[in-house]
DNA sequence: GTGGTGTTTGTTTTT
DNA sequence: CAAACACCAC
């Protein structure tokens, strides 16, 4: 075997990383690891060059063990090992790469483990997720049972709830601690708070159910237990966590249990660009790994970048230089350009969408396609205005963050069929099932459910139940449904349209527009054809949702081009050759809810950095100077005027260049206002031929 | 107890 | 401006 020869084309610090601890084929367990890798520096192709290298010095790929952000990075984590590894193995690598099946993020890998372990730990393997609308939906009905939404002073609502007890969990902090620094408004109800909790977790046991943090408190948990975190560390000889800035405290309690002295760790990540505090992650998580172990963790930073033009990266760098507290690093890239960023004032977010679907389309006219272009903005709403123009200029998109199809109504009272089936005891599945039928309300669901727990069985409970006289044309094919599913003579996907007929007339019946859900559904079962078994579609599903609309729509729609429209939070890792950022104004970015303490600026901050980090040659901040404030009639007039973001103050204006759009014209505001209104005209005749 | 109607409220990012 | 909530008629 040629040393090494795949390795070449890093550079001495990427180098250093993929090689730590390897000293040739065997001997391969090294100390802990930290690498720091600056935005656009490498970091996918070091960490999956170190996989491919562990697995070409004969580590054993089903005993490494690979924590990603989302099950997209750890796909394409996957199949970069695999391409690294055929160079060198040839056509072996495939069986080998087949073996690196513990790849995932921590929440899909802890579900895993809980349903191998679950004898020894007391849960029942059939258990049942609920994502964090079931979960609020669930604190609601306890909320009303303790008597929580009838008191004289206003009680949080649902999601604060949960979010409280989701803050605690996943910051182990105390309760007191949690609403003191992060929701102060809810001081004074700690006995209250403390009451709900403890309902709901043994709510939760009684039902079978977990929810997101219940995947990394039970797996933390059995950590903490000798024999059966020996026997969950056993299986692992190598641990490597991607994007480790955004890991929170109970996620490196349960790294620390895996690999109590480090070895065979290794933490990728960049405190920089740290955007998940609100899901309680911490940078202190990466700034202090290092002196977690002894001897301390060796420490690599990558600090070329690889992905901006200098100008780019020199604005970017100038943002996050106010930044109080991080790892000091000099990013620097040597992709020369004389382009500098371009801040870009339009009059409101008419225009903004006038200019960005301008812009991308003379950029596709250069040869720039579209799925190289991408309009990254703070709120999924941000982009309203903009797709309606895109729609109404014929440009495809596809959109990233923001609500998923699984929140409609109609695709979760489909799930929730599956998921009543799947565990009886999962309540808040039960309760929006029953509550399909006509003539049964919240009173009979919740008495029916009560019976179907104590038989202990879903069907004989049901059989024996006398439904109400509204009800009883509906109870019949109900029941009978619910028989199909149970004896599994569908097979799976087979079962989604045993549910989706019972479904149909419901559907006619509760929605105006039945036409477009239907579709929606035959997408749905689309989508279920791509699982093995119920049980991991509904997992998979609820720990991983298509993170776009039409991401799953299949073949038909790969060799299309389209924009991409995205979240910057759900930009993170992704990169494009021209970047538009809308409504770089205070109040957008940041984001006026998110200015209470500094901590919030801050992460704030890091988030304008991480949009802008994304832009290989061409980056565009667009600033709206007026928005039309909602509750008003639709061509109101109130408005207020936004100010550049404060990320960007005087002294840094340098580094970009500014204009404005569309360009001034020397012609009387009343002659230009007529122009705007014959362009638009002549844009509706031509569409009639269209 | 259910389901329809009118009123109020609160509004980010996501595993 | 949508969803949660309160209220009222069957």
């Amino acid at each position: 075997m040629q040393p090494a020869a795949y390795l070449d084309k890093l550079n001495p610090q990427q180098r250093r990383a993929v090689e730590h601890g390897v000293s040739g084929p065997g001997d391969i367990a090294g100390g802990p690891l930290l690498v720091i890798a600056g935005a656009g520096s490498g970091k996918t192709s070091t960490l999956a060059h170190r996989v491919a290298h562990l697995i070409v010095n004969g580590a054993d790929p089903r005993r490494i063990l690979l924590l990603t952000f989302s099950r997209r990075a750890a796909a394409e984590m996957t199949r970069r090992v695999e391409r690294i590894a055929r160079q060198v193995l040839g056509t072996d690598a495939q069986a080998l790469i087949e073996g690196l099946n513990w790849a995932g993020t921590f929440h899909g890998i802890g579900a895993r483990l809980l349903r191998d372990h679950a004898a020894q730990i007391g849960l029942d393997p059939s258990f049942t997720i609920h994502d964090r609308e079931d979960s609020a939906d669930l604190v609601n009905l306890i909320r009303h049972e303790l008597g929580f939404s009838k008191t004289e002073k206003r009680f949080p609502a649902k999601g604060t709830l949960i979010a409280i007890y989701s803050r605690a969990v996943n910051a182990e902090q105390p309760l007191e601690e949690v609403i003191g620094r992060a929701f102060p408004w809810c001081a004074g109800w700690n006995a209250e708070l403390k009451a709900l909790f403890s309902a709901y977790v043994e709510a939760k046991q009684r039902q079978n159910v977990l929810d997101y943090d219940d995947l990394l408190l039970y797996w933390a948990q059995m950590m903490t237990e000798p024999a059966l975190a020996a026997a969950v560390s056993g299986r692992f000889d190598h641990v490597l966590i991607d994007e480790y800035q955004d890991t929170n405290k109970l996620q490196a309690s349960i790294l620390t249990g895996l690999k109590p002295d480090g070895r065979g760790l290794t933490v990728v990540g960049d405190d920089a660009q740290s955007i998940y505090s609100f899901r309680a992650a911490t940078v202190r998580n990466i700034l202090d790994f290092p002196g977690h172990f002894s001897p301390r963790a060796d420490t690599i930073m990558l600090e070329q970048n690889y992905r901006s033009t200098q100008p780019i990266l020199a604005a970017a760098n100038a943002v996050i230089d106010f930044a109080s507290e991080r790892y000091a690093k000099n990013l620097w890239s040597d992709r020369a350009s004389g382009e500098r960023p371009l801040l870009v004032n339009v009059r409101d977010e008419i225009e903004q969408a006038n200019f960005v679907a301008t812009r991308v389309l003379e950029n596709r006219e250069e040869g720039i396609a579209l799925k190289s272009q991408a309009v990254l903005f703070r709120a999924a709403h941000h982009s309203g205005p903009l797709e309606v123009e895109l729609t109404r200029r014929n440009i495809p998109f596809v959109k990233f963050g923001g609500l998923k199809f699984l929140d409609s109504a109609h695709v979760k009272d489909v799930l929730a069929v599956l998921r009543f089936s799947e565990n009886p005891r999962d309540r808040v599945a039960g309760f929006r099932v029953l509550r399909l039928l006509s003539g049964l309300g919240p009173a009979t669901a919740g008495r029916i459910l009560d019976q179907v727990n104590e038989a202990g069985a879903l069907l004989p409970a049901l059989e024996a139940v006398t439904p109400p006289p509204r009800t009883a044309e509906e109870w019949p094919p109900f029941l009978a449904m619910l028989a199909e599913l149970n004896t599994k003579s569908a097979g799976w996907p087979g079962e989604m349209d045993v549910v989706r007929q019972w479904y149909e007339p419901h559907l006619d019946r509760l929605h105006e527009d039945a036409a477009s859900r239907q579709a929606d559904l035959v997408q749905l079962a689309q989508i279920a054809g791509g699982y093995a078994s119920r049980e991991r579609f509904l997992t998979e599903l609820t720990l991983d949702p298509p993170d776009a609309t039409s991401a799953e729509a299949g073949p038909p729609h790969l060799d299309e081009d389209y924009l991409i429209l995205s979240t910057i939070h759900s930009a993170k890792g992704q990169e494009w050759k021209s970047v538009f950022v809308l409504n770089a104004v205070d109040g957008c970015i940041p984001i006026d809810l998110g200015v209470g303490t500094r901590e919030e600026i801050e992460e704030e901050r890091r988030l304008l950095y991480v949009a802008m980090t994304r832009a290989k040659d061409s980056l565009h901040l667009v600033l709206p100077q007026r928005f039309f404030t909602h509750g008003q009639a639709a061509r109101g007039d109130r408005h207020v005027y936004a100010a550049r973001t404060r990320f960007i103050p005087p002294t840094i204006l340098n580094r970009f260049a500014a204009t404005s759009w569309p360009p001034a014209q020397p012609v009387a505001p009343g002659v230009q206002a007529a122009e705007t209104a014959r362009i638009d005209i002549g844009a509706r005749m031509r569409a009639m031929w269209k």
